[in-house]
DNA sequence: TGTAATACCGACCAACCGGTCGCTATACAA
DNA sequence: TTGTATAGCGACCGGTTGGTCGGTATTACA
């Protein structure tokens, strides 16, 4: 195999790894050595691949994160569909993935950024970043879809998103505990219920 | 002064600067000795008063936490005013004091579920328990408020009650970062554009 | 004033932390 | 076959962790 492929595959087998240690015990809480037991790997074989746990941890970020982040976040609302309809189905598909995840310890980039929050500047940067991407996307989502006719032309785009980030961060720690299945249920029920309060409102539709 | 008087103080102060320290610097990051360095307290004194670090942290838990979340976001919703205003408040009142917040690390209750969930089953429970307190008393105000008129009676209340729950705690986390004012305001605008889709419908309020 | 309980002190412990370093094992090019 | 660069090894280092323990200082009460 080449050498560079060789040193490359190693390295993605010590990120993921690393990641879902990191994930269910924390940056924090769970040493170096733990991730070269899972990996029944040696110390100078870890510090010949990454100059810190700091570095490792960084690339882990920039390389499965944030590539996890999109995929389950922000492709799925991609499209020029109808533009609620695409965010209540990537939620819902997000939050069914969590809900049959046998060992759920939350939304990933959320717990991150509670540990490293005010302790860690430069790990901080990185991890605001995806936020801020998230953000980015779904603000231009709501203005297509604004500008394709499905969302009211007087909803605030960044007020919106801001709000469906903050649900979709809350409930993602809520259903860590028991029940995540019908947490789920209603906290899907809710959001259709806010998202319809976006669309054009034509002079029938609301009158009860 | 009366012994357990003093005992008393002692330990109430040590709890004190506890919960600022675990709160700042998360809880296994912040050492047994941080706290009594904090306090000029020796080793000794710490262990003549708590059997151990954990112990330490769930008697916070109860005795600071507990009050802490029932002042804030418990009692003020509990009146037989306009529930959805009363929440509006509460939330606003909640939110604002976290925006003057010098320093802040996001909901206190939520940084430490992130951070035990997992990794330390006795403390979540202690956890878990504070998040159901304050879900039933949200659902019985959602209820008193369909009681009252204040509020659709089609609406579920604890479909509304995880929704409230999940942005709050999602926002929190959120206002971490830079211009937590702005995030808050915009955050606030949708909240109450989702509280009035729970009112009781006339028929002449919503044709636009 | 004597005494017993409580409050507090800090040296000390084993276990663990992130990181270093001198070494060997392997693989490819000449 | 030999030379050289990369991959991997594990003992070891200084520092920190939660927790112990034998001691002293302070207090309340008889």
């Amino acid at each position: 195999m080449d050498k560079t492929l060789k040193r490359m595959a190693t390295m993605q087998r010590m990120q993921v790894t690393g990641l879902y240690l990191f994930y269910s015990k924390g940056y924090y809480n769970t040493s170096v050595d733990d991730v070269l037991k899972e990996l029944s790997m040696s110390k100078g074989a870890f510090y010949h691949h990454f100059k810190s746990k700091e570095d490792f941890f960084i690339q882990i970020i920039e390389n499965l994160l944030v590539r996890k982040i999109y995929t389950v976040l922000i492709e799925p609302i991609e499209g020029h569909e109808h533009t609620l309809d695409l965010i209540n189905s990537c939620f819902e598909d997000a939050l069914e993935t969590a809900v049959h995840n046998e060992l759920d310890y939350g939304f990933v980039l959320s717990n991150f950024i509670n540990e490293f929050n005010g302790r860690n500047e430069r790990v901080m940067k990185h991890l605001n970043n995806i936020l801020k991407v998230w953000e980015v996307n779904l603000v231009s989502a709501i203005q297509r879809g604004k500008f394709n006719g499905y969302i009211n032309r007087h909803v605030d785009a960044e007020g919106v998103a801001v709000f469906l980030m903050s649900a979709y961060m809350g409930v993602r720690t809520l259903m860590v505990e028991i029940t995540p299945s019908a947490r789920k249920y209603r906290f899907m029920s809710q959001l259709r219920n806010y998202l319809k309060s976006l669309e054009v409102k034509t002079a029938t539709a609301n009158i009860s």
